[in-house]
DNA sequence: CGGAGGCTTGTAATCGATTGCAAGAGGGTG
DNA sequence: CACCCTCTTGCAATCGATTACAAGCCTCCG
């Protein structure tokens, strides 16, 4: 009956053993003889022996966790993405640090990024510093990434996504299509926009309206308060927007005043996050392999941690995801729109 | 020009002194001369030396770090309560590891409660066992609970709010009420479950009809399924619903089958995320003060691991939030129905 | 019977930083 | 000039586990 926390000692003096046989029955077992191993173990029972990661890290030089640096944890997008990564962790012994980048300065941040800290390093946060990361602990990029890195990224092709994304669109009949962006200088919100306009282009379609948003429900809102102080005659009659969020927001507000969907708007998400095939209209969306994503992220860390030299990007498929959300155009009021033309001019 | 990372005594060499002077520099610069202390500053900036945190952990004894166990990340309830429980950890130079219990068994989680792993435990999740997490470290719950635990609980009064939100359907003349509920056997579950019965006793209408739910999404469009399989005379005009998530699902459900909210029924959530202002309807809900819970937790964990004793509870306000979901019950109907009625028996 | 080889176990160094204690330097006082 | 006090700094023990190496014990073979 110890007042302190029992340590490996306790337990040896306890069994009758050394400390180092104490450690070799926690770690590798199979070298002990039955018998010591028995009586090791009981005395671990009853001292009620727990081991001392801090110890055991210090001499390995390795912590056994890594950490996710994610830049909005309120964004439901990334909760299946860790979700994945846990798993594939976990497996493998590892434990998850999950960071949001929001609440904490750069500083704080590249204190992560310590082979003391943690053994890798997941980032899905584009907006980092690329000087930081360097030469530090393995490093894995996750959707989003930044340029001046050399990481293997696990990605989709946002630019071919979206270009399927609007040839949807295109394909229902609309021909003013507008695109609702990430937040400037994102890679992803860039390759999304040129998707765009590669899909309108190819089709011979004018380049897309484009308003400003940066992935949030609030921005998406904007982005509707701006879509409905447009003439109705140079509205688009679809939007695509960057990320499934913004278009709740945007549907939200189209919808609050008064405007209906798809009658009156076609709108196309990105990402499938959970919730949007449940809303009214279903938003037909690109679905992002999520729980993959995070998976593959973590398969691709745990293998530089164990030494291989990958490098180059991994590109997981998407899919376009139909729903209610999209539709034709109505024609009725184009042909009354365009009967009214020639009686405004 | 080391091959090896540097350690202190490569920089205490560097700078001609002991590593005690250069380990006090580190970590109380007060007490070394402005001299000495510059030329070692300069000798950790040519080193490169960055300080190996299992080594200080395992003489210090403690990690540094808290660990959030959250029963499932893809909530968004809790994102902003941990994203309030990082703002005050950060500031007090702790950092917050979040796992998702789903993701991993009990074993593992109890493994986090370590003084070796983390200095202190926040538990969001209440489907914990109550055994392992005793006589480890510093514990606080927040939002849900284990009956069997003795630690400081930050939370709301769950059948008081229920109570209000229940009591606002009641005042608006509905007098059939349903409830869907959280996971059996949950606490959160049970108190907003006792909510609704003495609201509804309380103004002398007939107990709830009560539907199975767990907070998630699909179970609130279950029960919106159950509900539309009611006969329509006997379904209520109200639903008051234990979370949000579940009240999102429930008006999917209903809106696709063709019914209308409010004119078909009345709905009333649970939490306020975000989300839920920007639906069309625009839901009505109790808003919980999230952040706010995690800050007070955060505040509470470090006030025990400083070794002061605190326990009770500490009970943060809700407020109702009434939105476009809730209106009265419709009345024109009622006369059809009244009129049919006689005419039926 | 001597020696090789396989098992088990113990000894002691090691991981890297922190800190109690004490010594030395410098200044002030009687 | 002796003594005391304060300020800096170094020595060396310490945090708790891991593991290279060596030693002891058996068994088996020539």
């Amino acid at each position: 009956m110890q007042h302190q926390r029992p340590k490996i000692v306790d337990v040896a003096r306890l069994a009758g053993v050394s400390t180092a046989t104490v450690s070799r029955v926690l770690s590798n077992p199979d070298v002990v003889s039955a018998e010591t191993r028995r009586s090791v173990e009981e005395a671990i029972r009853q001292t009620g022996y727990r081991l001392n990661h801090a110890a055991r890290n210090l001499r390995h030089r390795r912590t056994g966790g890594v950490v996710a640096l994610v830049p909005n944890l309120s964004n439901p997008f990334f909760s299946q993405i860790l979700a994945g990564m846990a798993a594939v962790l976990a497996g493998a012994g590892y434990n998850l640090l999950i960071a949001d980048t929001c609440a904490m300065g750069g500083e704080t941040l590249l204190g992560y990024a310590e082979p003391s800290r943690a053994d890798g390093l997941i980032v899905l946060d584009g907006t980092l510093p690329a000087e930081g990361l360097k030469r530090r602990v393995p490093i894995v990029l996750a959707c989003e990434w930044i340029p001046g890195i050399e990481a293997p990224r696990v990605k989709i092709d946002n630019r071919a996504a979206a270009r399927v994304a609007v040839g949807h669109l295109a394909d229902l009949g609309h021909t003013r299509i507008g695109h609702v962006m990430g937040p400037p200088g994102n890679v992803l919100s860039e390759a999304r926009l040129a998707g765009t306009e590669q899909a309108l282009a190819a089709r011979g379609l004018p380049p897309p309206l484009v308003l400003p948003g940066d992935f949030s429900l609030d921005s998406g809102r904007v982005a509707g308060a701006a879509w409905l102080a447009l003439p109705a005659e140079q509205r688009p009659t679809a939007m695509f927007l960057a990320s499934d969020a913004m278009a709740c927001g945007f549907i939200g507000e189209v919808q609050h005043r008064g405007l209906a969907v798809p009658r009156d708007v076609s709108v196309m998400g990105f990402d499938d996050i959970e919730l949007v095939s449940h809303m009214t209209p279903a938003l037909s969306t690109i679905r992002q392999p999520r729980e993959a994503i995070g998976r593959r992220a973590a398969q691709c860390l745990l293998a530089m941690i164990g030494g291989e030299a990958l490098e180059g990007d991994i590109v997981l498929p998407t899919e376009l995801v139909l729903r209610a959300s999209t539709a034709p155009p109505v024609t009725a009021p184009a042909i009354k729109s365009r009967a009214a033309g020639p009686a405004r001019l």
